[in-house]
DNA sequence: CTTAAAAAAGGACATTTGTCCCAACAATAA
DNA sequence: TTATTGTTGGGACAAATGTCCTTTTTTAAG
């Protein structure tokens, strides 16, 4: 639920402790405005420490839930690789800090640096991988079904994380979460 | 809604006809499986003509269509970057033209041709693009909006495409989908 | 042309989920 | 402390969607 890339992680603190690549670290506080959806960037962002969301609001305010990210996984990559508009909101959950690259070092580093264009490729893909069975899982099976799912992937998800923001990565509202639950936890007790 | 990639077919394309890389064109008719779900296979395709569905199914046989791919797209790629196996199974639409490259050939383009290498990069940050507001789209509109949008991407929607595979691809059934349809044409009537 | 098989359309009913409320209980600021 | 706002939990009803089945239409096969 919480997506973690520990190798691309490692490979950044090394760049970053080497200090020759223009990289830096930025400290945020809980529920700071990362990045706005529809807008334009400079930088890269790869979480060090701490939990984002990464979400598309539409115009009736609905939000959903895209990725939970947590220790080395990036964001505001993809424009560096076509020249579009931010598509996702991203908001930090707890506070965070993050290394930060211009889009400039970030495409220097993808073509003189073998093993780190591999690593963001090879992230690219996990996201692909990670998001098409996510989203298949949660049209075919029933609420109760994929928070039974989430429970065993990630068993403190209600600590951490908001019903609201639960309930938007499932995609359903509120209320049907709670009834999910409700009804999941009269299931157990008898 | 059938996705393309003009950009990257072209470069295959000239791949080809240079003739230096291990590079080959397959064809298949249609309804025809040409991976499986769960798999491990050692090629990449890349569409060169025809259309195809890449599919997530379930333990109940219920499909969930990840994509309708086109010409210029790719897939097995994912494969490459992470040594897993298939999340999607691929079937031809209609009869198709495909050129194959083995693993190690794909691996090699994009070590030493750059181009190549921000091609296949760019790729699977669209691929990433595209299906951040489909999904969210989708939980947050009635059918009936959804159809209409798919209408205006691709009028001729109905004509190619079966009324499951729209379904499949909607996340709905078929049942539900007729019942737009027609709800919509009673609005378009009056 | 005839028949079988598959795809499309839709009726009737059950179930799920959403909407619109309100109440209880924090956490926070004044 | 007292408002105030936000989060959580849930009741009652409405709307959307799914399930199951039957009928019609289209396509393919003999």
């Amino acid at each position: 639920m919480i997506r973690t890339n520990p190798e691309l992680m490692a490979y950044a603190e090394k760049l970053f402790s080497k200090g020759d690549w223009d990289l830096h670290e930025e400290s945020f506080g809980s529920k700071e405005r990362i990045m706005e959806q529809d807008h334009r960037y400079g930088k890269v962002y790869l979480i060090r420490e701490g939990i984002a969301k990464c979400f598309i609001s539409d115009e009736n305010g609905k939000e959903f839930i895209q990725e939970f990210l947590g220790e080395g996984m990036e964001f505001g990559e993809l424009e560096v690789f076509s020249n579009k508009l931010t598509i996702c909101a991203v908001e930090s959950i707890t506070p965070l800090k993050a290394f930060s690259f211009t889009h400039g070092c970030f495409s220097q580093l993808l073509e003189n640096d073998t093993r780190f264009n591999q690593l963001v490729m090879k992230a690219l893909a996990d996201k692909i991988r990670y998001k098409a069975p996510r989203h298949s899982y949660q049209h075919a099976y029933p609420i109760e079904d994929n928070i039974i799912r989430l429970k065993k992937l990630f068993p403190e998800f209600t600590e951490v994380i908001s019903k609201k923001d639960i309930a938007n990565y499932i995609g359903i509202t509120t209320r049907s979460l709670n009834r999910a639950l409700k009804e999941l936890k009269e299931k157990v007790d008898r």
